[in-house]
RNA sequence: GGGCGAAUAGCUCAGCCGGUUCAGAGCGCCUGCCUUACACGCAGGAUGUCGGGGGUUCGAAUCCCUCUUCGCCCA
């Protein structure tokens, strides 16, 4: 049943027939779990977009849910991990009319509803790739759930919405100015419009009173907006223009007479103190301008050339040759005063990147005052946590200034707002219908649906509840709403992660999830995030290829602590994931020692040290260093559940690493050896303690690295065909296994075996060849643990010869252990007895200023007195011990000869 | 303009609710080893004024102030 393991792991091999099993098994449903009557945790995919590939943002996303969904369900959680893909309106929208141009066609060209079947075949060729390759890097996602966000289930979550927020007043639609992508074509919201700090520039332009009598100067960052002014505006208590208020100035290049008014919103600190006001293309000259009835010109049309509004000859011209010529033409005129470098923060497209223009135009909005205030209660009252904490102010913050939510925009992928206008001129009812309408609901005539779709953030922020049935109430909604944890990157926070849990509070009476862990993000090493343009992205699909999906996993895991960013290397993906890759081939070596080292009956792999009862190892078959590693195996049980618990991954990998490789492999493996060899008794005891710590720590590794955990696991013996990893308990802190005298004796034995080795490379003693060592403790007799270890020290240090008492040699290597302990390895001629005073005399000396500075510590009345008792009694101890050291070394230097 | 975070070994980072890890890990580097699980390995080794300055304290990488640099969020 155990065929011969390869003595170097290999991933590819292993990993997608295991994945198969995995879903075959349906260990991904919440009921997987033999013991799933637990509380259920749910964690909600964040969706990627449907055409989507997978990058390392993804991958990192991604792994962060797999570990902890992994890490419940192992602990009997009913663990439900909700995956699905997002229509991605602008995103997916802009894709397909990429693939249309280089047909030379638009979407125009087509019609809307071709082009609706145009995406549709495109979703449905390529769609949901993405979700297959969180399958390769070991997402344990319940696939079963899967949903689209244009599914009909979704579509009608989403008219349901929509319905009852128009009902109850908090959808509505008026002219405002909004976002506008020009390249795009649509509206976006605020949070779509993503504000690049930019070095710009900032025009003075001179506008001259209408009675040619004096003039006014005006800063503005875009003068093309000019064309469309309608005022401008001073602060009412600013002296320097208190008698102009009222007059009017004559707008240079347009020649159109236009007032000043007075109006508090100015900044009299800003530029001059007086602001050109253009209502149709800034929020707050139209904010200005309604407050004084101005007239809103809009001199742009949609694609952002100059419209017809403006004066023939700028008519057509694209926004910045309109600002080139605007600009000349005021210096043509001697109207340019000056002209300033200004650094200012431009917004720009979120999707295309394509520089964002303000634009007064008709919209549909949703109120988000109402949503906003129980959101941020939330919070406030602790339901709410969020991890870092610190993350908690940027939510806050966004929910205190929130502004209304743009939710039309002017694609023709997404959900269609369930509107519809009659079209009787005697009636021009609007209906609001969570069905599609085919007549007047009020005259019966004829209805025309609005032509804009919903922002694709107003169907993914219905997904906690939306994705389980609602508006239906299935018994899915009831089991798993509300839910856990959210995983997230910061930068969808306000998109996403705020707005479900106003959307979640709003329609279900309750947040959707009350932990939210947003991780940081995945740059290179000059700190730049990974994108496609840079060109410094790493393909997480090549990292599996080249080193596994565990290594990939654990590189992420491990390079990352509680919100900061994981730095990788493009330019050389061996360092960042090499190290992953060599812990899981350690792994897999020492699970193939332990397996081809049981006896044939697999009678000790059955024995459970600790248990009691028929099948136990007795306590006193077990030895110094079994006990010392069933006590580390506690306390790294202890350890990496506390650090899972608190969402530090990559100190519960680092913990059970550590005890993997420096405490199992490095120590305990070598240390049983002769009895496995049957080389001296215990050989089941030893066994026993080996299988039981290994399988330990693959189930505290498994949430990480599933793959290879799962591998080994599955064949030790006595599992049943069946049996998963993923769905073994989890490992519980047994006080039966902690031992502090296991923990001091065996790392005195330790500290011997690493001072004899320390003496042998320092003067070039070859691997092969054995030493004689003699350990002796001044005034007393060295630890017995020293006598019961012995064969561990003389195999360990290779020794011929271990003495436990004072030589009376004095040529050869000298060490002096913590507790005053001290090594002495004759080496006879072998050895340049000055070098060896050198090196003495140095650690001496060493020691000898730490004693000074000790003993002026404690000389210091002040802290005796003030300091805690046991913090000085430790402080004496220190120095007891130093002081020791140090003579010691002294008096072996004496021995020695040395001057 | 407001808020926040980070500056510790060549690199990526731990440590940061003041005194056993007055400095750790991995990678890289140096030395020696194909020791019958693993050379994706083993054993040893070198490297840091814990960003600058000031302060609190008996005592600070760890708390406070300030400066510098980098990054993030919001206006």
């Amino acid at each position: 049943m155990t065929e011969p393991l390869a003595p170097q792991y290999n991933p590819v091999a292993i990993e997608s027939p295991l994945y198969a099993w995995w879903r075959e098994r349906g260990l991904f449903a919440p009921d997987a779990h033999p013991a799933g009557s637990g509380i259920p945790y749910v964690v909600m995919m964040p969706p990627p977009n449907v055409t989507a590939v997978l990058h390392m943002g993804h991958g990192l996303n991604n792994t962060v849910q797999d570990v902890l969904v992994r890490f419940e369900r192992m602990r009997g959680r009913r663990t439900l991990w909700l995956p699905g893909t997002d229509h991605a309106g602008i995103a997916t929208q802009n894709v397909v009319e990429r693939l249309l141009a280089r047909e030379g066609r638009t979407r125009f060209d087509l019609g809307r509803d071709a082009f609706v079947e145009r995406v549709w075949e495109y979703v449905r060729t390529t769609g949901a790739a993405i979700l297959e390759q969180l399958e390769a890097i070991g997402c344990s996602a319940d696939w079963s759930r899967t949903y689209f966000t244009l599914d009909e289930g979704l579509s009608r979550a989403v008219r349901e919405a929509f319905v009852r927020l128009y009902d109850e007043g908090l959808i509505y639609r008026g002219f405002y100015i909004i976002n506008w992508c020009p390249r795009c074509l649509t509206a976006l919201s605020n949070e779509e419009a993503e504000k690049h700090e930019t070095e710009g520039r900032l025009w003075h332009l001179r506008y001259p009173l209408a009675d040619g009598r004096g003039s006014v100067t005006v800063a503005t960052t875009r003068p093309e907006t000019m064309l469309g002014d309608t005022a401008v505006a001073v602060h009412p208590d600013d002296e320097r223009y208190r008698d102009l208020v009222g007059r009017e100035l004559l707008l240079p290049v347009v020649n159109r007479r236009i007032p000043i008014v007075a109006d508090e919103a100015v900044d009299p600190a800003f530029g001059s103190g007086a602001v050109k006001v253009t209502p149709a293309h800034d929020p707050a000259d139209f904010e200005i301008g309604r407050r004084h009835g101005l007239p809103s010109i809009d001199v742009m049309t949609p694609e952002a050339r100059i419209s017809l509004a403006a004066p023939e000859r700028f008519q057509g011209l694209d926004r910045f040759e309109a600002r080139a010529r605007v600009v000349a033409e005021f210096e043509t005129l001697g109207l340019l005063d000056k002209v300033e470098p200004h650094r200012h923060a431009v917004g720009h497209c979120y999707r295309c990147d394509t520089v964002i223009e303000p634009r007064l135009s008709e919209q549909w909005f949703v109120r988000m005052a109402p949503l906003a205030a129980p959101a941020l209660a939330a919070y406030r009252d602790g339901t709410l946590h969020f991890i870092p904490e610190r993350r908690g102010d940027d939510y806050t913050q966004w929910l205190e200034g929130i502004r209304d939510w743009c939710i039309s925009r002017q694609l023709w992928w997404g959900h269609r707002i369930p509107v519809w206008y009659c079209e009787a001129e005697s009636c021009m009812q609007v209906s609001v219908s969570r069905t599609d309408l085919e007549s007047c609901p009020a005259c019966g005539g004829p209805v025309r649906q609005d032509e804009d779709v919903l922002d694709t953030w107003f169907s993914s922020w219905l997904v906690p509840f939306s994705s389980l049935g609602w508006p239906d109430r299935t018994a899915d909604l009831a089991t798993f709403y509300p839910g856990s944890t959210l995983v997230s990157a910061p930068e969808i926070l306000f998109f996403w992660v705020a707005r479900m849990i106003m959307a979640g509070l709003h329609f279900m009476g309750d947040v959707p999830y009350t932990d939210i862990y947003l991780h940081g993000t995945v740059r290179d090493t000059q700190h730049r995030k990974m994108s496609k343009s840079l060109g410094n992205g790493i393909d997480p699909l090549e990292v599996v290829q080249r080193y596994g999906a565990d290594a990939l996993r654990y590189s992420l895991v491990s390079g990352m602590s509680v919100g900061t960013d994981v730095i990788l290397d493009p330019n050389d993906l061996e360092a960042s994931f090499a190290p992953g890759r060599n812990f899981a081939n350690k792994l897999w070596n020492a699970g193939r020692f332990i397996l081809s080292n049981l006896a044939p009956g697999g009678r000790a792999a059955a024995l459970r040290p600790l248990a009691g009862g028929p099948d136990a190892v007795r306590p006193g078959d077990l030895t110094l260093a079994d006990r010392w590693i069933l006590a580390r195996c506690d306390a790294t049980v202890r350890e990496a559940t506390e650090a899972y618990e608190k969402f530090r991954l990559n100190e519960a990998a680092a913990a059970v690493y550590r005890f993997l490789w420096s405490d199992l492999a490095d120590w305990y493996i070598e240390q049983i050896k002769p009895r496995l060899y049957g080389d001296v008794p215990g050989g089941d005891a030893a066994r026993a303690v080996a299988v039981q710590t290994f399988d330990v720590a693959l189930r505290l590794l498994h949430p990480i690295m599933p793959f290879i955990t799962e591998a080994l696991w599955k064949r030790f013996p006595g599992r049943p065909a069946d049996a998963s990893i993923s769905v073994a308990p989890w490992p519980r802190p047994d006080p039966r296994a902690e031992d502090g005298a296991a923990l001091a004796e065996f790392g005195l034995v330790q500290q011997v075996v690493g001072a004899i080795r320390g003496i042998r490379a320092e003067y070039g003693v070859q691997p092969g060849q054995t030493v004689r060592a003699f350990v002796s403790q001044d005034g007393g007799q060295p630890a017995p643990a020293l006598e019961r270890e012995r064969g561990t020290i003389l195999r360990l240090a290779r020794l011929s010869e271990l003495v436990l008492a004072e030589s009376t040699e004095r040529i050869g290597g000298h060490a002096v252990l913590p507790d005053g302990m001290a090594v002495f390895v004759p080496l006879g001629e072998a050895i340049d007895v000055a070098r060896e005073c050198g090196r003495l005399g140095a650690e001496a000396e060493r020691l000898a200023s730490l004693v000074t500075a000790q003993q002026k510590k404690l000389g210091n009345e002040q802290f005796v007195s003030r300091a805690p008792a046991d913090v000085v009694a430790r402080e004496r101890e220190k120095l007891a011990t130093w002081s020791e050291q140090r003579d010691v070394l002294v008096r072996k230097r004496e021995r020695l000869g040395c001057v």
